[in-house]
DNA sequence: CTTTAGTATGAATCTAATTCATAATTTACA
DNA sequence: TGTAAATTATGAATTAGATTCATACTAAAG
């Protein structure tokens, strides 16, 4: 026995007209081709649905327990398609975020916060633990946005730009190096250097200076909190690299001394990787551009 | 946007089992069938369902949705398909009664009783206020079945002989009528009638003998109960025709003479009408031996 | 890095659905 | 009642859709 939802679309349709003719119309089919599955739905189901040979034509016992269950049935289907018509518009959906950089918590908590307003129906997340295999994730479906600093070329992802940022060292204003007009990797082999607790690796001041040169630092003290970050730093306890936007945005920056890494300095850009075909949905492209404005905010000095 | 069920289960097919291939066995499909059908689901749906290049088959944030809803939706629809294999079969259905005879009440209520014994999940019902119309009734789906003397040739009707009886007269012991061998259409002229409450043309007694031999009878009295029609005739209150069967089953029966209709006597059967597409159903079947058994066991004088 | 198992694709084939033309019924109205 | 108008049913031809076959492709396992 085979039903299909067509054949319970055909029978609604045909017992709320009133009659085959009518429901031509809005099944967008000839009478004959109704006629014919109607034939069709009888032998499949092996009785009656409508009694024959009466005009209108009227339900039997049968017809109306189908009746009852198109009308139970073709609501869920309804429903479904226009959830499908949402996820693909992206007036809703799942935005599940993997931040492979730790002090992006500080603008990423704001931006999630504007964007849950703009989007009600989306539903998001930061996933934690996934900070190395980040763009896998991404790829697995498992995470939906993954906030890196080192883009790839990948046929299924796509990295947009956010902004650039500046690795920046700090010290207390009473430390040696607050005279130096810029701070070189060998400077840090006698120093503590405090850091977010993640590997190494994934720290900017080791992956684009320490480790190219090879430099290990004397010590490292790893601290969860920005602003405990600065409190030691401020208190000569160890230096440290941090975004200038943090900075920028940080109170109780008086006690400190910001300089550049290398003569040249170091300029990074941070990108939001998203799965190629999820670009154009609607509540990506909101987190863009409340990341940048969010962040343009808080680079503002004050 | 168009989704069947067929797609739905194509996709819960490959999620339970695990990979397209395995899926093919249960859906009794090919693996290239099943391969283009998901692209076509993919196209329809305007998302990917599956995660493209991952082996084995990985659903995407969007199929996750998709099989929600078809272990939502699936379900019903098998529920729907065993119920019409139940409804065809007659393991299940709806069985409303219109009846032509009053009397019938009496053996059709114990008919009735076992009847659901055997099938507990037949809606059965008595439908009164058809008696006139019964049989178009029966053609409408008002009804499921009449039980009628009146056989008519009808294409989609079928009358299922119950059994025979004869109208038989009834007097008191002490009546004049009491030593009459037999009783004819003349002799109601001077006597009170006591009857069903039912039009006139729907007794046997005018039906098959005064109507046609144009004889009215002196007065006519309409009881309800048959017990109570018997108490009067025993009382001499008046005569009376009920059906010999009837008069066999019925208790208190020393006070009456009965006598046959004319020399030759009436002889009359009883027929279950049903929609010839009905009379293979089960229960119809049940109900039939059920009648069957029922009045002989009714019928034998105790 | 090659093998293997699983998946995708294009062209041909087969099946099912639809259309067209027309017959058959039913209903409405004279 | 009979006749016209409206509706539904049917058969053959056509069209669209689904499936198969052969084969290419891809990811994963050894």
């Amino acid at each position: 026995m085979n039903i299909e939802l067509k054949h319970l679309r055909i029978i609604l349709a045909i017992h709320e007209s009133g009659s085959v003719q009518k429901a031509t119309g809005q099944l967008n089919m000839t009478q004959s081709a109704v006629s014919h599955q109607l034939r069709y739905i009888k032998d499949q189901l092996g009785v009656d649905i409508f009694i024959p040979e009466t005009r209108p034509l009227k339900l039997s016992a049968e017809g109306l327990e189908l009746i009852d269950a198109a009308r139970r049935i073709l609501p869920e289907v309804e429903k479904l398609k226009s959830r499908f018509i949402d996820l693909k518009s992206g007036q809703t959906g799942r935005l599940f975020i993997a931040i492979e950089c730790h002090a992006c918590f500080e603008w990423l908590f704001p931006v999630l916060n504007l964007l849950r307003e703009h989007h009600s129906n989306v539903d998001i997340d930061i996933k934690p633990g996934l900070a190395f295999k980040a763009i896998e994730a991404l790829q697995n479906e498992e995470v939906d946005l993954v906030i890196s600093a080192d883009p790839e070329k990948l046929p299924d992802v796509k990295f947009h730009e956010l902004f650039s940022y500046a690795p920046t060292f700090i010290s207390a204003k009473d430390h040696p190096f607050a005279e130096r007009p810029y701070i070189n990797a060998g400077d840090f082999t006698d120093q503590t250097v405090i850091t977010y607790p993640v590997p190494v690796e994934r720290l900017d001041l080791f992956s684009q200076l320490l480790i190219p040169q090879g430099v290990e630092p004397k010590a490292i003290r790893q601290i969860e909190l920005t602003s405990v970050i600065l409190l030691l730093v401020g208190a000569n306890k160890g230096v440290s690299v941090l975004p200038d936007w943090v900075l920028q945005s940080a109170r109780d920056t008086e006690l400190l001394a910001q300089k550049k890494l290398t003569k040249s300095g170091i300029t990074r850009k941070l990108y939001a990787a998203v799965r190629t075909r999820d670009s154009e949905k609607l509540y990506i492209e909101t987190f863009l551009s409340l990341s940048k404005d969010v962040f343009s905010r808080l680079a503002r000095p004050r």
